[in-house]
DNA sequence: ACCATAACCCAGTAAATTACTTGGTAACCG
DNA sequence: CGGTTACCAAGTAATTTACTGGGTTATGGT
């Protein structure tokens, strides 16, 4: 499972990108200053999001990027699958091979833990990102066992 | 956010002791074997599992490790919390500091992707990892938007 | 009493990954 | 034609993970 620092910033830059989407181009001077990353770190982060045809490029004084795309149209997990490769939680990479060519005892568990994720990732986009009214709260789901520990199954 | 080998280990580790719950104890170098892990490593692990009170370990010869609750009052969380230290996703872990020592944009997001992770792992029991009906279908949640990209939102 | 077996404990290390740097080239604008 | 910005490739420092090794302590069997 992966989940880091890299696409935490991917994140970041984009969500930036959405916040200046009337202004016209960004460029990574700018987002680097704004968040504290690294500029080159950004360089690297924003190949692959090109790479994905998530941002347009475009060089020379005044040049920066923009989304290539209209801010719903971009999830938070399109940014994290451009940089970050993957946020599957199998050690199997979703074949089922993880202990002696079978899946293994809890090989299911950590595909289901991946849709969950995906599902939600995959449900938030940069416009939700943006804009305040905690994602929390479009994204809520009906608690089935909140404390499955201390209780009896009543239901 | 971590969720790593380490975390992996121990839940396969403790889904085995789950289902062996009934033959009494369960050495170490059992579980190293039929899961592949390297026994030294589990006796890591295992001490971290003692540390929080979901084992039980026995000394001498025929002594073991045995679950210390029954396997549905422990959680797939409380498992990874011991060994992981977080599922935590936010880089400021939970504080909202992350920038300027305020919330950075992201925060809120990361915040909420956490408790979505968290209430997953919370609801699965070791009991529904060892017995097989995809606990996907015990903690199915209504999909809202699993395509938001490429489709108009019909529901 | 003794020995084998297992948990228990601590500290070190190899491998992998992440985060970041360096040093360039290519397009664009005035 | 010179500065600015994207774009590209490779290397390195820092961190983390996964694993090893060398012990001590409790227990059960003979």
């Amino acid at each position: 499972m992966r989940l880091t620092t890299k696409g935490r910033y991917a994140v970041t830059a984009m969500a930036d990108l959405a916040l200046h989407y009337e202004t016209g181009l960004v460029s990574l001077a700018e987002i680097a200053e704004r968040h504290g990353i690294s500029q080159s770190y950004l360089e690297q982060l924003f190949a692959s999001l090109r790479r994905r045809g998530l941002v347009d490029g475009t060089r020379g004084p005044g040049g920066g990027y923009r989304l290539s795309k209209p801010r719903e149209a971009i999830s938070v997990a399109d940014v994290i699958d451009a940089v970050d490769e993957s946020v599957d939680a199998t050690r199997c990479r979703g074949k089922r091979n993880c202990h002696d060519n079978e899946g293994c005892l809890t090989h299911d568990l950590w595909e289901d833990l991946s849709n969950q994720i995906r599902r939600f990732l995959t449900s938030v986009t940069l416009a939700d990102v943006i804009e305040k009214p905690r994602v929390d709260v479009i994204a809520k789901w009906p608690e089935r066992n909140p404390e499955p520990v201390r209780r009896e199954a009543s239901a």
